[in-house]
RNA sequence: GCCCUCGUAGCUCAGUGGAUAGAGCAUCCCCCUCCUAAGGGGAGGGUCACACGUUCGAUUCGUGUCGAGGGCGCCA
C-alpha cells in the first residue's frame, strides 16, 4: 500500500532540495482541492517559498515541476490561481484505494498513533457521563455518553489502550436529599405535602424507589448489588438501596444505549481510602496551602486562577474540589500518562482548578494535564416547541425518553454529530422521521443498498479482492474512489482533535457520493470485468460505511 | 464586572490562512417498464454578526463591539 500524500510529499520535498530551496521554516501541505479541476492533491508549496526566494510564486511553481522526479502514480501536474501546484494522479493509482480497503477489512482506516516507541499501545483514559446517582440520565448525560464512547472508539482505533471510566458521588449533600425524599414518599408524603423535603427529588421515579425498598426488593447495578431492608426510618439503608438503584436504572440506560464502562469510581472511596486525606497534607507540605478564617486555602492563583480557591471549610468538611483533586491525582498514580475528561460545559470552572492542585503537588505531572472536552447544552424539540419536562424525571428529558422514541442508533448519531462546543438542537421529529430528511438513515441506507446489490449478484464478496480494477475510469467512480481514499485522514484528524462529529459528516458525504453513482450507474451487467470492477468498488464502499458506523457506535444494517 | 463556548442560506449545521463558501430540511422544476425513490439531477437563497489589525491572501489568526448560551459559593 502506498500513501500517496507521503510520496508526493516526497517529490516535493526532492524538488525543493535540487533547486536549494530552503525548507527549515516550512512545512508541506499537501490538500485535497475541493474541485476535481484542481486535481487529487494540491500544495501552496509555491506561495510559501515567494517570501524566503523573493521570487513570485508562479515562478518558482514552474521551477518546483521542472524539478520534480518522475512518478509512475502521477498523471500530471498543474499551476493553478496564484501558485498553487496541482497534481492529477493517474487512473490506476486512484484505484489502488479498493485493493487497500480489500486487504484490510475491517482494520482499514484504524493506525497505531497511539503506540508508544516499542510498538506498545499508550494508557488512556476516557471519563465520561459521571452522573451521580440521584436520578435516571438526561439529555446532556446523553451528549456525553455518545461524544465520550465515540472518543473512546476513535481512540482505539488509533492504537491506544482505552479505558472507559465512570465517575459519581455516592455520598454528600445531593444524595442525603435524595435519601429524604426517598424516606418520604415510603411515609407517603407527597410533594405537595408541605412536609415533602424542600430541595427533594420530585420526579416519580423516587415513588418507585420507595415502594422497592418497601418491598424488600433486591437490585443490581455494573458495580454493586443491594437488597432493602424496608425500614424506611433507616437513613443509611435507603440511601445505599436508592443509590444502588439509580444505579441499576443508568446501566438499564446506557445499555440501551450500548455504552458499556470499564470502571466505576465513587467519591466515597476517595475519602474511606485516605487518598483525600493524604492529598491534604501534600499540599500542606508542597507549601502552596494557608490558614485563613478558619479555612484551609490552596492558592490556586499561583496557577493561573482568578482566586484560590477554600479547601476545608470554617466547619471541618472539604470542598467538592478536593476529592477532585484527589481523583485526579488517583488517575495519574493508575498510570494514565494520558486522561480525557468528557464533561458538561457547566463544569468549565473546574479545569483550572483540578489542573491548579495537581501542578501545587509538584510532582511533575503535566500542567495541561488531564484533557477536556466540554460538551454545550441540548435543546429537545418536538412538535416544533422545545420540550423541558419528562413526566418520570419530573425536571428534564431523559435519555430514555430520547431512545424510545427515535431508537439507539439515531439519538447515538444526533448526539454526536455535531461539535462538542456548539449548542445542539435535539429535533425529535427529524430524528425519527423514517425518511431522506434523517442522515441516520440516508447513511444507513446506503450501506443496506449495497448489500442488496451484491446478494443479487450472489457471488463471494472475497472473490472481488483480486478483480481487475481498470474498467473503474468514469467521474463519478473517481470522485466515490477519492472518497474512500480520505477514510484514513478522516478517522486520524478526528482522532487526534478529539471530533467525534467529523466522522459522522464523513460518513455522509460517503454515502451522498454513493447514492449519486447509484442512481446512474447499472451494476449487474454483461460484460463480466465491468461487472466486478463495479462491484468491488461498492464492495469497498460498503466496508468503510460499516466501519465508520462502527466508530459512531450506530448499526450497518444489511437491511432496511 | 470577569471567564469559557458559539454567531456561516428562511431552519438545523459542516468547513477552511488560499482558487466560484458547502450539505440536509423548507420552496420550485425534473427522474422508477430497470439491482431498495428511505434515492438521484437541477433552480433559487449568503455583506461567513460588525469594525479594525496581521498577511501576498482572512469567513478562518489577533484585538474590540454587539448578540446567544454556560460558568463565576467556605454548593456539588
Amino acid at each position: 500500500m502506498v500513501i500517496l500524500k507521503a510520496h508526493i510529499s516526497d517529490l516535493l520535498q526532492a524538488a525543493a532540495t535540487q533547486m536549494s530551496a530552503d525548507l527549515s521554516q516550512i512545512n508541506i501541505v499537501l490538500e485535497r482541492p475541493k474541485s476535481a479541476e484542481h486535481g487529487d492533491f494540491s500544495t501552496n508549496l509555491a506561495m510559501q517559498l515567494a517570501k524566503p526566494m523573493r521570487q513570485n510564486p508562479r515562478a518558482i511553481a514552474e521551477r518546483l515541476i521542472k524539478a520534480l522526479p518522475q512518478s509512475e502514480y502521477i498523471a500530471k501536474v498543474e499551476i493553478a490561481g496564484a501558485g498553487f501546484i496541482n497534481f492529477f494522479l493517474n487512473a490506476q493509482s486512484k484505484q489502488t484505494v479498493v485493493a487497500d480497503i480489500f486487504a484490510q477489512g475491517d482494520d482499514f482506516g484504524r493506525n497505531n498513533a497511539g503506540h508508544d516507541v516499542n510498538g506498545k499501545p499508550q494508557k488512556v483514559q476516557v471519563e465520561f457521563v459521571s452522573a451521580n446517582p440521584t436520578g435516571p440520565l438526561h439529555v446532556g448525560h446523553g451528549r456525553g455518553a455518545a461524544v465520550g464512547d465515540c472518543l473512546a472508539r476513535l481512540l482505539e482505533a488509533t492504537g491506544w489502550d482505552v479505558t472507559r471510566e465512570f465517575y459519581y458521588n455516592d455520598a454528600g449533600a445531593q444524595i442525603d436529599n435524595l435519601t429524604l425524599s426517598v424516606q418520604a414518599r415510603c411515609k407517603g408524603i407527597s410533594t405537595d405535602d408541605a412536609s415533602f423535603p424542600e430541595n427533594g427529588y420530585r420526579g416519580d421515579y423516587i415513588v418507585d424507589i420507595a415502594k422497592a425498598f418497601l418491598a424488600k426488593e433486591t437490585v443490581v447495578a455494573d458495580d454493586m448489588q443491594v437488597t432493602a431492608n424496608g425500614d424506611a426510618n433507616d437513613a443509611e439503608a435507603v440511601r445505599i438501596f436508592a443509590v444502588a438503584y439509580l444505579r441499576h436504572e443508568q446501566d438499564l440506560d446506557l445499555k440501551a444505549f450500548q455504552i458499556k464502562f470499564d470502571t466505576f469510581s465513587l467519591e466515597s472511596a476517595l475519602y474511606s481510602t485516605g487518598k483525600v486525606e493524604n492529598t491534604v497534607q501534600a499540599l500542606i507540605a508542597s507549601g502552596k496551602t494557608y490558614e485563613e478564617g478558619d479555612a484551609l486555602w490552596l492558592k490556586t492563583t499561583d496557577f493561573g486562577d482568578d482566586k484560590d480557591r477554600v479547601m476545608r471549610k470554617s466547619e471541618g468538611g472539604y470542598t467538592y474540589f478536593v476529592p477532585d483533586v484527589a481523583y485526579h491525582l488517583d488517575k495519574w498514580n493508575r498510570g494514565f500518562k494520558r486522561v480525557i475528561n468528557e464533561q458538561g460545559a457547566d463544569h468549565h470552572s473546574t479545569i483550572t482548578r483540578v489542573r491548579a492542585g495537581l501542578q501545587a503537588l509538584n510532582m511533575n505531572i503535566p500542567s495541561g494535564w488531564p484533557d477536556y472536552v466540554l460538551h454545550q447544552m441540548v435543546t429537545v424539540m418536538h412538535g416544533g416547541e422545545e420540550v423541558k419536562l419528562s413526566k418520570r424525571a419530573g425536571s428534564y428529558v431523559t435519555l430514555r425518553d430520547l431512545i424510545d422514541e427515535v431508537g439507539c442508533d439515531a439519538t447515538r448519531y444526533f448526539l454526536a454529530a455535531r461539535r462538542a462546543d456548539s449548542q445542539l438542537v435535539f429535533d425529535i421529529d427529524l430524528a425519527r422521521a423514517q425518511t431522506n430528511d434523517n442522515p441516520v438513515y440516508y447513511i444507513q441506507y446506503a450501506h443496506a443498498r449495497i448489500c442488496s446489490v451484491l446478494a443479487q449478484w450472489g457471488g463471494e464478496t472475497n472473490s472481488l479482492k483480486t478483480v481487475n480494477l481498470s474498467p473503474l475510469n468514469m467521474p463519478n467512480e473517481a470522485k466515490l474512489m477519492q472518497r474512500l481514499s480520505e477514510y484514513p485522514e478522516v478517522v486520524n484528524d478526528a482522532a487526534t482533535d478529539l471530533a467525534p462529529h467529523a466522522i459522522a459528516n464523513y460518513l455522509k458525504e460517503c454515502a451522498s457520493d454513493l447514492h449519486s453513482y447509484y442512481n446512474d450507474t447499472k451494476f449487474l451487467v454483461e460484460d463480466e470485468s465491468t461487472k466486478l470492477a463495479r462491484l468491488a468498488l461498492i464492495a469497498a464502499t460498503q466496508q468503510i460505511l460499516k466501519n465508520g458506523l462502527n466508530l459512531l457506535g450506530v448499526s450497518a444494517p444489511q437491511k432496511m
